[in-house]
DNA sequence: CTAGCCTTGACT
DNA sequence: AGTCAAGGCTAG
C-alpha cells in the first residue's frame, strides 16, 4: 500500500460503508497497524481472501478488559455495551460469524491490533469497529518502520465525501474524544499496574510492537482458558448443589426457592456465534401488552408508546415506541441538542402533553431504555441493527426480565434522605423498600451498563478528584454515595448467581454488603490512582486533616440535628482507632497491587460470604458459592504468582480488613471517611 | 420542531 | 417477496 502524507489520499484508500472501512493493503512482508483513537473498542476483523492474516492485539494485558466509551447525552451517560472479560462467568462474549478461532482474541475489544501481510497481493480487510459509536471513529495507520498517519473523519475536506464518509458536520468529534480521555484516565491507571505486573513476567509489551507478540497471546489465552474451564466446573457445580438441594428437601417446604434456571436468558453464556437473526431477545410475547383478542386491526396490534402511549408503530432504538418519540429520539442525538426542564423535571409524558417539556420527554425516553447507540453516526439508513447495539438491546430486555421487581426509582428523591443524615445505611434500606414494593416505571437501571459498573464508579470518584472546597466535597460524597449504591445494585444483580438465589436472600446480601464492596472500590480507587503518592495516603496528619475539616462543615450544616452533627469525645478516640486501620489497609492494598482479576475476584468474595444469620440450607449454598470462588482465586494467583505463594493469604487478609473496616465506618457513620482522601488538594 | 409517511438495505 | 428498523422528507 503506498502510502502517502496526504490524509485525503489515504482516505481514498479506504471504502467506508455505514460502519465498515476497507483497507486495501499492497504492501509485502510489513506490518500494519491500526490504532483506534477509542482505544477500548472493539474490532472485528472480516478478511476478503482467504490468504493468512495475522491479527494481534498489542497489548495483551489490554484484552482482558474492555471499557467502551460511554456516551453523554442530556446530563445522563448511556450505556455502553456489555463488555467480556471482566467477570470470570461473562468471560465467553458474543463473537461474530465470520471469525471464531483465529480472531478469538481481537474480538474481545483489544485495543489495538497489527496486519500482517506475507504477501504482495491486494488485500483487503474489512474493520468494523465495534465500539458504542457503531462506526468507525478514526484510525492511525503505521507501516512499522517509520512514518505513521492517522486518519480522523471530522474536519476533512469535502474530498472525503468520496469515500462516503458523511459525518454531520455540526458533529462535535473533539468533545467526545475529550470525554473518552477523561473517561478512560482511570483504565489508563489500571493498565499501567497491569504492565508492572502482568502475566508474563517481564516482558514489556510497549517495546514490542511488531513481533513476537504471539507468546504473549497465546499464554493469555490459556490462562484465560483455564479460568473459563474453572469456572464452567464452578457453575456446574453450584447447579449440582442446588439440585441436590431441591432433592434432599422435597418435603421440606423452606423459604428457598429455585429461581428459574432454565429460562433464565441466554446472554449470560452465550458462546458466541450468535446468529443475528432475532437475536435481540426482544420476544413480543413479553413486551408487548397482550391486546391482540380485542382489537386485530393490523395498525393497532403493536400496542402503545411506552414513551407517551401513543400508537406504536414498531421497535424504534430499542424500544416500542410512536413514531413521534422515535424522530424526536433520533433528532435530539443526532444534533447532541440540550435540553432543560424550566419545571422541576417531573412532567408528565403522554401523547398530549409530550412537547411541552423535551427534557422530561428526552428523559423518559433513556430511562425508558432507549438506546442512543441505535441512531447511526453516519446515518446510513436500511440494513440490520449491528450487534454491539442488538447485544444492547438484549441486554435491557434480560434485565427487564430478571429484574421482575421495579427496581430504585430514580425520581425517588433518595438524596433527602442522604442530605439530611448520614445515614446511608438507611437510605440503602429505603432503596431496598422501594425496590420491592413501588411502581414499574423503568428505572435507572436502563441508562448503565453492568459490566462497566467498576468504570462508572471510578468516574463517580473521579469528579471527587478536583475538588477543593470541602462543603462541595461533603455534598458531593453524598450525591456520589448514592448513585455508587445504585449501580453496585445493578452490578450484584448481574452477577451470574444472582438468579439462582432467591430474591429475599439477594435482597440480605445487597442490604448487608453494599458497604463493603463501595469501600473496597474507593480504596482501590486510592491505592490505584498513581495522582496519589505513598506518603500522602499513609499520613496520618492528611487523614486527620481532612476528617476534622469535614466534621466541621457536617456540624455546622446539622445544627438543628443533634442526632448527627454532635461528635463527642468518645468520636475522638474512634476517629485515632478509625484512622489507623484505614491506613494500615492502604497500604497493604498498595502492597499487593491488586489485578484485574483479584479485584472483581474479591468483589464477589465480598458479597458471597455468608455472615448473617441464615437458613442453614442457604447457608451451605452461600458457602459453597464463596469456595468456588475462592479456588477460581486460589487457582489465579497460582498460575500468575508462583512466585508468591503467601498471596493467597495476603488477600484473604485484605477480605476480612474490608469487612471489618468497612462495617464499623458504617456503625459510627463515618463511610465518607475513605472518600475525603481523594480530591488531589483541599 | 414535530410526526406521519416514505425509502433503504440486510436478512429471512 | 416480505419483514424490520434504520434514515429522510416535508406539511403543518
Ligand atoms: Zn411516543
Ligand atoms: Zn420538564
Amino acid at each position: 500500500m503506498e502510502v502517502t502524507n496526504d490524509t485525503t489520499d489515504l482516505f481514498r484508500k479506504f471504502k467506508l460503508k455505514r460502519n465498515l472501512v476497507t483497507l486495501n493493503c499492497t504492501e509485502t512482508n510489513k506490518h500494519l497497524k491500526c490504532n483506534s483513537i477509542y482505544s477500548l473498542s472493539t474490532f472485528q476483523f472480516n478478511r476478503s481472501d482467504s490468504d493468512m492474516i495475522n491479527l494481534c492485539s498489542n497489548s495483551s494485558s489490554e484484552s482482558l478488559r474492555s471499557n467502551t466509551p460511554e456516551l453523554f447525552v442530556d446530563g445522563h451517560f448511556q450505556e455502553s455495551p456489555p463488555s467480556t472479560a471482566f467477570y470470570p462467568t461473562q468471560a465467553i462474549t458474543h463473537q461474530s460469524d465470520n471469525f471464531s478461532s483465529q480472531l478469538h482474541r481481537v474480538k474481545s475489544f483489544s485495543p489495538s491490533c497489527s496486519i500482517s501481510s506475507t504477501t504482495s497481493e491486494e488485500k483487503e480487510v474489512d474493520i468494523r469497529d465495534k465500539g458504542p459509536m457503531n462506526t468507525v471513529q478514526s484510525f492511525s495507520l503505521s507501516n512499522g518502520t517509520n512514518s505513521s498517519y492517522s486518519m480522523t473523519p471530522v474536519h476533512q475536506s469535502p474530498s472525503i465525501e468520496k469515500t462516503g464518509f458523511s459525518f454531520n458536520p455540526t458533529f462535535d468529534f473533539q468533545s467526545y474524544q475529550e470525554q473518552d480521555e477523561m473517561k478512560n484516565q482511570g483504565n489508563k491507571i489500571r493498565k499501567k499496574i497491569q504492565k508492572n505486573q502482568s502475566f508474563k513476567h517481564g516482558n514489556n509489551i510497549e517495546d514490542d510492537q511488531t513481533v513476537h507478540q504471539t507468546p504473549d497471546i497465546e499464554e493469555l489465552k490459556k490462562h484465560e482458558e483455564a479460568l473459563l474451564r474453572q469456572i464452567e466446573f464452578l457453575d456446574s457445580n453450584v447447579y449440582g448443589t442446588e439440585d441436590n438441594y431441591n432433592n434432599n428437601n422435597n418435603n421440606n417446604n423452606t423459604d428457598y426457592q429455585c429461581l428459574q434456571r432454565d429460562s433464565s436468558p441466554s446472554y449470560h453464556r452465550q458462546n458466541g456465534l450468535c446468529s443475528p437473526v432475532n437475536s435481540y431477545g426482544l420476544e413480543k410475547d413479553n413486551i408487548l401488552p397482550k391486546i391482540n383478542h380485542t382489537n386485530n386491526n393490523s395498525r393497532e396490534k403493536l400496542g402503545e408508546c411506552v414513551v407517551c402511549k401513543d400508537r406504536a408503530t414498531g421497535i424504534h432504538y430499542g424500544l416500542l415506541t410512536c413514531e413521534g418519540c422515535k424522530g424526536f429520539f433520533k433528532r435530539t442525538v443526532q444534533n447532541k441538542r440540550k435540553y432543560r426542564c424550566s419545571v422541576n423535571g417531573n412532567c408528565v409524558v403522554d401523547k398530549t402533553q409530550r412537547n411541552r417539556c423535551q427534557h422530561c420527554r428526552f428523559q423518559k425516553c433513556l430511562k425508558s431504555g432507549m438506546v442512543i447507540g441505535a441512531v447511526r453516526l453516519d446515518r446510513a439508513p436500511g440494513g440490520r441493527t449491528p450487534e454491539n447495539v442488538a447485544r444492547l438491546y438484549r441486554y435491557k430486555n434480560a434485565q427487564n426480565l430478571v429484574i421482575s421487581q421495579p427496581s430504585i426509582d430514580s425520581t425517588h428523591n433518595f438524596e433527602c434522605v442522604l442530605m439530611n443524615s448520614c445515614n446511608l445505611k438507611s437510605a440503602m434500606e429505603e432503596k431496598l423498600n422501594t425496590s420491592l414494593s413501588l411502581s414499574p416505571t423503568p428505572t435507572e437501571k436502563y441508562r448503565f451498563d453492568q459490566l462497566s459498573t467498576i468504570d462508572s464508579m471510578f468516574d463517580l470518584l473521579k469528579q471527587l478528584l478536583n475538588v477543593t472546597n470541602m462543603e462541595d466535597l461533603s455534598l458531593a460524597i453524598k450525591k456520589i454515595c448514592n448513585s455508587m449504591i445504585d449501580r453496585f445494585m445493578l452490578w450484584y444483580k448481574d452477577l451470574p448467581f444472582y438468579q439462582r438465589l432467591n430474591l429475599e436472600l439477594n435482597n440480605q446480601i445487597m442490604g448487608n454488603r453494599w458497604s463493603d464492596v463501595l469501600f473496597f472500590f474507593v480504596v482501590y480507587f486510592l491505592s490505584t490512582n498513581t495522582t496519589y503518592s505513598q506518603s500522602y495516603l499513609l499520613s496520618h496528619n492528611e487523614h486527620l486533616k481532612r476528617l476534622l475539616k469535614y466534621l466541621n462543615i457536617e456540624k455546622k450544616n446539622t445544627v438543628n440535628n443533634s442526632d448527627d452533627g454532635n461528635m463527642n469525645l468518645n468520636d475522638n478516640q474512634y476517629i485515632r482507632y478509625i484512622t489507623e486501620l484505614l491506613i494500615e489497609f492502604i497500604h497493604l492494598m498498595l502492597q499487593c497491587k491488586l489485578t484485574e482479576t483479584e479485584f472483581s475476584l474479591i468483589s464477589i468474595l465480598l458479597v458471597t460470604k455468608a455472615e448473617e444469620p441464615l437458613n442453614i440450607h442457604i447457608h451451605k449454598e452461600l458457602n459453597s458459592l464463596e469456595n468456588s470462588y475462592l479456588d477460581v482465586l486460589q487457582s489465579y494467583e497460582v498460575k500468575t504468582y508462583p512466585q508468591q505463594p503467601t498471596r493467597m493469604t495476603q488477600i484473604t487478609l485484605l477480605i476480612s480488613q474490608i469487612k471489618h473496616i468497612s462495617q464499623s465506618l458504617v456503625t459510627n457513620r463515618m463511610f465518607f471517611l475513605p472518600f475525603l482522601l481523594i480530591p488531589r488538594s483541599l
